[in-house]
DNA sequence: CAATCGATATTTGTATGACAATTGAGCCGC
DNA sequence: GCGGCTCAATTGTCATACAAATATCGATTG
């Protein structure tokens, strides 16, 4: 049960699971995901999947649309649809992200989320420093106060998610935007794996305080340095993790 | 079996244009896009859709379904469709980014685009330098090939877009590939508007070539400079465009 | 008077059946 | 063997009906 995970602050919304389109598209997106129907396959017709899931027509329709909109398929009349290469996949999407997770090695999933995070980050602090405005201040630092109060590792990841997506914001370019999604999905699913966050609080939370310093009086390049040294941090939890993993896994084989 | 999407060679594929609830899908969204309807306002419910669009209550639905899906929309019972907040939207989505470059200030989105590509594309280099496999080497190789032959401006676009996403591939890093959709819209869109292709070709194409010259000798560095350096180029074109763009407002008004 | 509960109306969600449009595939004639 | 034509499979669109969720407002009650 992947939930769609609205965002750090979610609702229950229990209806937006229930709906039974998104249900089937959320089963089929896992089966290309996982390569059951591979690019350039072509998926069962609609009748197909109506016996299949026992729907009517609309609601697979639905489905698949939804299915085609993020870029996993193409319909056309009389083909059928086809699963689409994957650089059309749209990578970035929320659902076609928990999807991909639930497909994959989580330890080659972190490790191309943090080789991208340490491309954007650092960049993505330097221009936050010189683009940022006085509200978008306030938030982030709204967010490592709220950081500060966490009483737990699970109590700090949405404050530590609302910081680095107000970074982002601040740094005021709409094509970095749909990156917010993989930072809160790698935040929030490290710690779910890892069961740790980042590591001590007396250590990450100074470093968040950097980050925020350099942006606050407009140093980019001390900004980009901050988030770096964050994010090498970040690394290593995430080797701690893995080394782990691999001793649970050796004492189970 | 071959790629049904091979992006820069796209078929007119009159049929994808033709349908109904893509349509009214490019219209709503175009709507959303231009400020029409705000993040966090409610939309016409589906009845009235159907009325402005003389469309029946499916296509609208499937219309509305294919907002959802790229983030734009959240529909909800009984509340009807309300608009999601930025953050939200799919961005690097094909179809979104069109819908934006329609709604903002070309010379806006084309500074949007270049920052963002002197953030990915040198790290990308850096990237396929050290992961390529041989078949994506050859991949590139075929593409400045391309380039090559190329007879005139618009000829070479194609070429130069295949050797932009070759190079993507070559970086091995599935949450990058996203990007690339917003690669070749830059390129096809900059040369529409400014009638022009980075510079001579005399002097582009070796640039292109020192970059699959760092990858092909895996030297990552030497890659992440030569593309810096091509970027620098096509910064100029921009900046070229822009002065014309604003003398010829000049003379307008 | 305030707060709670419940009926109601509104909007999206799902189902069914029918027909239109597109187009690959195979047949037919040449 | 080849070009055009028919046919059939599949998605696209339509109309209608009912189900489910839920904000709103009024009734009830402490």
């Amino acid at each position: 049960m992947t939930s769609s995970a609205p965002l750090h602050k979610r609702q229950p919304t229990k209806s937006s699971d229930s709906n039974l389109h998104r249900k089937v598209a959320q089963s089929i997106g896992n089966q290309i995901l996982t390569g059951v129907y591979a690019p350039g396959a072509i998926l069962p017709n609609e009748a197909d999947w109506c016996r299949i899931y026992g729907a009517s027509r609309t609601t697979v329709r639905e489905a698949v649309k939804t299915l085609n909109a993020k870029g996993l398929l193409k319909s056309r009349t009389k083909i059928g649809s086809r699963v689409e290469p994957r650089e059309n996949w749209n990578m970035l999407d929320r659902d076609v992200l928990a999807w991909h997770i639930d497909a994959m090695d989580p330890r080659e999933f972190f490790a191309s989320v943090q080789q991208v995070r340490k491309i954007l980050e650092p960049e993505i602090a330097a221009l936050a420093a010189e683009n940022h405005t006085p509200l978008q201040l306030r938030s982030i630092t709204e967010a490592l106060e709220g950081m500060r109060t966490a009483r737990s590792g699970a109590e700090s990841v949405g404050p530590d998610v609302k910081f680095h997506l107000a970074l982002l914001a601040a740094a005021n370019n709409p094509l970095l935007t749909p990156f917010g999604i993989m930072i809160e999905f790698a935040l929030t699913h490290m710690f779910e794996f890892t069961s740790t966050h980042n590591a001590e609080p007396d250590i990450f939370i100074p470093k968040h305080e950097h980050i925020l310093k350099a942006v606050a009086r407009g140093n980019a390049s001390a900004a980009r340095k901050a988030a770096l040294n964050l994010l090498s941090d970040t690394d290593q939890t995430i080797a701690g993790f893995s080394a782990k993993e691999k001793a649970r896994k050796n004492r189970k084989g």
